[in-house]
DNA sequence: CTCTTGCATACATGCAGCCTGTATGTTAAT
DNA sequence: ATTAACATACAGGCTGCATGTATGCAAGAG
């Protein structure tokens, strides 16, 4: 029996809100998508009501962007954990990818992330949240990669969205039941051509 | 002064009133996206009622399928119209490339494509749809390139895979403000890489 | 060959249900 | 006392369907 006490500050007030109502977003979310799942559904679940809900967020996509926000930071978390920093640049490359694919495999965390965030959110912010995240990860190893003369000499940023755009629709095409084994050998083999 | 005539086939009728439907209804969805067009704004810009919408359509999303299908086979005449098939194999793959981001410059197109889409329609399905209408022009170029020796030899499906989501967010990237030399040089280096 | 007669197709209109955002009221913290 | 954290009620809009009406169409009777 969980004894909740007679005097809660503020504070933890709003915690407790606003990560029940962020979890129980995130499942409704996942499970039927952003348009599917409705606020009252979701305050029923997270067991509060919609006034709680519109208290702590402007609207529902403040909700769906916490949401994201705290996928993009779990999934950046469990990259960092995997990342190998003290092995070569091209190799933290391909395993920075593993670790990725790893983190992306959750449920249907790729649809949450790569198809519905960009559709509600747009691809511009949403774009600014993932750099806030870890996204520079990639752009970080590539420039090291860069410097270290192991791949060719390209436009920094560019590259590195291009090659994001590569693991993407890996996750996506793993998601989808292609098999990991290739989506890994094509992805190598196209990051092997950049070598110098 | 244009003379309706005093008797139309069905045929004609329905096919005024579902391409009416379908031109504005790709309007609108562009410039406000899928959820923030209604379906009584798009009949009112065709002309008709949403009895005529729901009588040809299942429902909005069908709709939507339909401006979406029109768009890919708009994108892949684009392309057909300014493919080189003489060329090598190689450079047939760059030229390609080229003729897409012609294509998918016009407008909104990119955002309604490559992301709305995605989301409305699914992953899956938006892919069905666009292997009907050309999508499979790049696979053809790639196992004929790998046939010839000039690229390495990979799992052809997965490359291909891959390599249109290079191009879709070089399309992206290119609509946000990014220089299309710089997308082209990087995606250009990318394929180099591929080579045998 | 024409005309009418029955049916299917192409719409138009109104309704029911749901959802979102806001405004107002109430309780608990500070 | 004042503000923050909720709860409740309401207004507007939208989607899908059900019902009603007119028009095209195909087939048989004359």
């Amino acid at each position: 029996m969980q004894e909740l006490p007679a005097h809660r500050t503020n504070r933890e007030r709003t915690e407790t809100t606003t990560s029940a109502l962020i979890a129980a977003a995130r499942e409704l979310f996942l499970s039927k998508g952003y348009a599917g799942a409705g606020t009252p559904e979701i305050v029923k679940k997270a067991g509060v009501t919609r006034g709680a809900l519109y208290h702590h967020f402007e609207d529902k996509k403040a909700l769906f962007a916490a949401v994201i926000e705290a996928e993009l930071s779990a999934v950046a978390d469990q990259i960092e954990r995997a990342a190998p920093d003290a092995a070569a640049p091209f190799d933290a490359l391909v395993e920075g990818g593993r670790a990725f694919f790893d983190a992306m495999a959750v449920e249907e965390r790729t649809r949450l992330i790569l198809i519905e965030a960009p559709a509600v959110l747009g691809w511009e912010e949403l774009r600014d949240m993932d750099r806030k995240h870890g996204g520079r990860t990639l752009q970080q190893g590539l420039d090291a990669a860069m410097k270290n003369g192991v791949i060719a000499r390209l436009p920094l940023e560019t590259l590195a969205t291009m090659l994001s755009a590569l693991f993407d629709r890996g996750a996506l095409a793993i998601e989808g039941g292609a098999d990991p084994g290739e989506v890994q050998q094509v992805i190598v083999a196209i990051l092997d051509g950049l070598r110098r």
